[in-house]
Parts: structure tokens; C-alpha cells; sequence
DNA sequence: GCCAACGTTGGC
DNA sequence: GCCAACGTTGGC
């Protein structure tokens, strides 16, 4: 089983709202590194650290798990959709997404200033310079870490 | 709103 | 294949 952490901006999709929906298609990745990860990696039963990027106080809040594996972003053929992308076709996709169902939400999320302060954390990938891929694995340690701390 | 750090695009 | 210009991400 691997571990991963999922970007995204609360103001279009939130624990929150994940919880309502208690499962729901992680599309919108239109970054190939990240959907090689996506379409390649990440598998049924994988345990998923939920953060909010780009808000007021960015912070782990919550845990997802995979439920469904990498299969065609159907959003980016639809040109009302959020991404559309014209040159992906049901024939020939390019965008993948995954399928992640509501596991917990926080009481103590965990805030990006907080996870800067903690030495275990310092070689997550999140916290390094120049991260900007919306997913990426994260090992064992660091994923039960923050699900202690943010319990 | 600013800006650093990327990724992507397109001319050559 | 190089590289400048441009767009995006995301913390602050």
C-alpha cells in the first residue's frame, strides 16, 4: 500500500465537501508528471492526506482512500467543464484522474507553518522548494506523523 | 498583489 | 535541441 498527498483549493474543493459527498472523482490534473503518477501509481487502497493549498492557513486536514484507480478525465472533454482540454479524446485520453472516498477530517489540521517547525516532516516533498505537483507519494512515517497530530 | 520557481510553448 | 517568453502554482 502506498501513501500520498492530494493539493487542492478549499474554495472549489474542500474536505468539507468531500465528506457531503462521501466519494468523488479527483479530476483537473493537467500536469504529466502528475498524471503519470495517477494513470500509473496510485492504487485501489492507497491512504490519501487531504491538504489545503492556496487559503488562508494551508494545512493537512483530513484522510482520503483511493477507491478507484486511474482511468481517462472525462471533465476535459467537456469544453463547459472546469478544464476543458480539446487535443484529450474519449479515443485517445490524456488526462487521468482517481476515485477517493471520505475517511476522516481532522480536529487539528495540520498547518503547512506547523509541519515546517517539525524535523521528522523536513524532507516531505511538500515542504521543499519549488514543489508545485498537486500529488505526490509520501512515505509511511510522515502519513501516520500527520494523522497523529491532526487526529 | 507580489514574486519565486517551475512547466509549457513555439520560433529558430 | 536551444532558449526566451509566457502561464501557472502557491506561499506570503
Amino acid at each position: 500500500m502506498n501513501y500520498w498527498l492530494f493539493k487542492t483549493e478549499p474554495t472549489s474543493f474542500s474536505i468539507d465537501d468531500l465528506k457531503r459527498k462521501k466519494r468523488e472523482h479527483w479530476d483537473g490534473v493537467r500536469n504529466y508528471q502528475a498524471r503519470n503518477l495517477l494513470r500509473d501509481d496510485v492504487k485501489k487502497g492507497d491512504q490519501v492526506i487531504f491538504y489545503h493549498s492556496s487559503c488562508n492557513v494551508p494545512a493537512a486536514v483530513g484522510i482520503a482512500e483511493v477507491v478507484k484507480e486511474g482511468y481517462p478525465d472525462f471533465t476535459a472533454f467537456d469544453k463547459n467543464s472546469e478544464h476543458p482540454d480539446p487535443k484529450s479524446t474519449k479515443e485517445r485520453p490524456i488526462w487521468y484522474m482517481v476515485d477517493i472516498a471520505f475517511k476522516k477530517k481532522f480536529s487539528k489540521p495540520v498547518s503547512l507553518h506547523d509541519m515546517r517547525t517539525i524535523s521528522q516532516l523536513h524532507d516531505m516533498r511538500l515542504l521543499q522548494k519549488g514543489n508545485r505537483l498537486s500529488l505526490f507519494p509520501i512515505s509511511q512515517k510522515h502519513f501516520e506523523l500527520l494523522s497523529e497530530l491532526g487526529a
